[in-house]
RNA sequence: GGCCACGUGGCGGAGUGGUUACGCAGCGGACUGCAAAUCCGCGCACGCCGGUUCGAUUCCGGCCGUGGCCUCCA
């Protein structure tokens, strides 16, 4: 079986073949850490975690190394930090905190290296003095801007011309730039900004521009070629385009990364979300409080409703998609534990699924056919290999149990006043009761005893 | 304005040049005093208009709609 992913730098499905298949290496944009995260940024994370299990699963988990980075440089932080009078320190520590929460809620596994960019200035500041060397970057006026003339192909990626951008460009263009599209290595910082000692003989200190962070991250800890970068599409031009070229022409490789994987845009209930429309859902309200669908939501229907769509299609994140989310999931609840090896055969279209450019609504309908077939042992390895393991559905759990022994004393005579009335054939009675009971959100299930041909009643708090 | 992606039944969503996945919801039946749960069964689709074809949801063209990028953005 083979590996199958899209790659957005020919534009089609391509057999994935690694450089090297004892050191399998992936790169993904994370976030910018000034902010929660919001649902559009877990979508990324969420795709390549799965991946990343993939991968290991398919490699071997020590073959494959994956990069997800922190940029804790950006301008945006330093605004955060003016507007809330704290320091940018503190901005980034308690995003990045609050970041790993959110995404270990949604099972997703640590990457195999987190880069920082705050560490890596020394190799940005390397990368842009090679990059000055090699005659691709130019020193302008405290500045170190990509000359973006002398990458051939640039716009390769975005597939989009140098001529075409360049006519559609619709900022302003500094003076000092030798061409419009020429983009920013290093930028002076002005006092209160943060700034490190400037490469180039550059005398004012300054900071990175945001691409070249990735580059050397990159580099780093993945070496000058590695197999796929990823990211969300919107990041294609400039980020990736830029980041590309620049490593491309430190590097002098004809690539910086062989497969180029990009997922798409999430909407939130129809509409765009931005913070005009105050539609800005973050992955902690989702997960602590009811202002999303009116109830919060375990991680793993979270995880779960991401991933019935396909990563490269649009989605649309509504409360009625994670009502059904719930539905499927909480039907295969409790996923078996443990399982053998007979099961993980059983399991092979759903790897299979997964394999053909990670085709998760296929996946799931395999889920579905093995859990119909009552291969539990599959059912529960595959869930797994997606990264379920039904902790946060057995919180859940767990909660309901609390409340329901919380109400167990009021609802309990209750219940045996009704079977009592139904026993006399009083069934407007009994009818009342179990009414009066719903409107507390409680639901009564009756059934028989097999052994006796008893009535027993069991109840459970409705959601 | 330029470039790009997407548009499948109430909802989610796979897939295919001809036999119309799968799931959620719904409906019908069994069961039940009635519900609930469970089991069995059922219906409903391929944005619009042309073209190619014996035949198109699937290929081609145009249109419409939604969204993305061109500026920070996953």
């Amino acid at each position: 079986m083979t590996l199958t992913l899209y790659n957005t730098l020919t534009r089609r499905k391509e057999p994935f073949q690694p450089l090297d298949p004892k050191n399998v290496r992936m790169y993904v944009c994370g976030p910018t850490v000034y902010d929660y995260a919001h649902i559009g940024n877990a979508r990324p994370v969420i795709v390549f975690d799965v991946l990343f299990r993939l991968l290991r699963h398919i490699y071997g988990a020590e073959h494959v190394t994956y990069a997800r980075n922190i940029t804790d440089v950006d301008d945006k932080i330093n605004a955060r930090a003016a507007e809330e009078g704290v320091s940018i320190r503190e901005i980034t520590e308690r995003t990045t905190r609050q970041f790993h929460e959110d995404i270990a809620a949604l099972g997703v596994l640590p990457p195999t290296i987190e880069p920082r960019a705050t560490d890596h200035i020394e190799d940005m500041k390397r990368l842009i003095e090679a990059l000055v060397a090699k005659g691709c970057a130019y020193v302008a006026q405290d500045h170190v801007l990509f000359e973006v003339g002398a990458m051939p192909d640039y716009g390769r990626l975005a597939n989009r011309s140098l001529e075409e951008m360049e006519a559609g460009a619709r900022v302003e263009v500094a003076p000092y730039k030798k061409g419009p599209m020429d983009f920013v290595l290093w930028k002076p910082s002005k006092s209160g900004e943060p700034s490190w000692p400037s490469p180039c003989g550059i005398a004012t200190p300054g900071r990175p521009g945001w691409h070249i962070e990735c580059s050397a991250m990159a580099e780093r800890h993945l070496g000058d070629v590695f197999d796929i970068h990823g990211g969300g599409i919107d990041l294609v031009f400039p980020h990736h385009e830029n980041e590309l070229a620049q490593s491309r022409c430190a590097h002098g490789t004809p690539l910086m990364a062989q497969v180029w994987m990009h997922n798409g845009f999430l909407q939130v209930e129809g509409e765009k979300m931005s913070k005009s429309l105050g539609n800005f859902v973050t992955i902690h309200e989702l997960l602590a409080t009811d202002e999303f669908g009116g109830r919060p939501w375990p991680g793993e229907v979270l995880r779960f409703n991401m991933l019935r769509t396909h990563y490269r299609q649009p989605i649309d994140w509504t409360a009625e998609g994670l009502e059904q989310s719930l539905a499927i999931l909480e039907s295969w609840f409790p996923f078996a534990a443990d399982y053998a090896e007979k099961d993980k055969e059983q399991a092979a279209p759903v790897i299979e699924a997964l394999s053909d450019d990670l085709n998760t609504p296929k996946a799931i309908a395999e889920l579905h056919r093995l859990s119909d077939a009552g291969e539990r042992g599959a059912l529960g390895f595959a869930l797994s290999l997606l990264g379920f393991d039904g902790r946060s559905l057995k919180t859940e759990r767990e909660a309901a149990e609390a409340k329901r022994r919380e109400l167990a004393a009021t609802v309990e005579p209750r219940i045996a006043a009704r079977l009592a009335a139904r026993k006399a054939r009083n069934f407007a009675e009994a009818d009342r009761i179990r009414d009066e009971l719903a409107a507390m959100g409680i639901q009564l299930k009756d059934s028989k005893d097999p052994a006796t041909g008893e009535i027993v009643t069991t109840w459970e708090v409705k959601r």
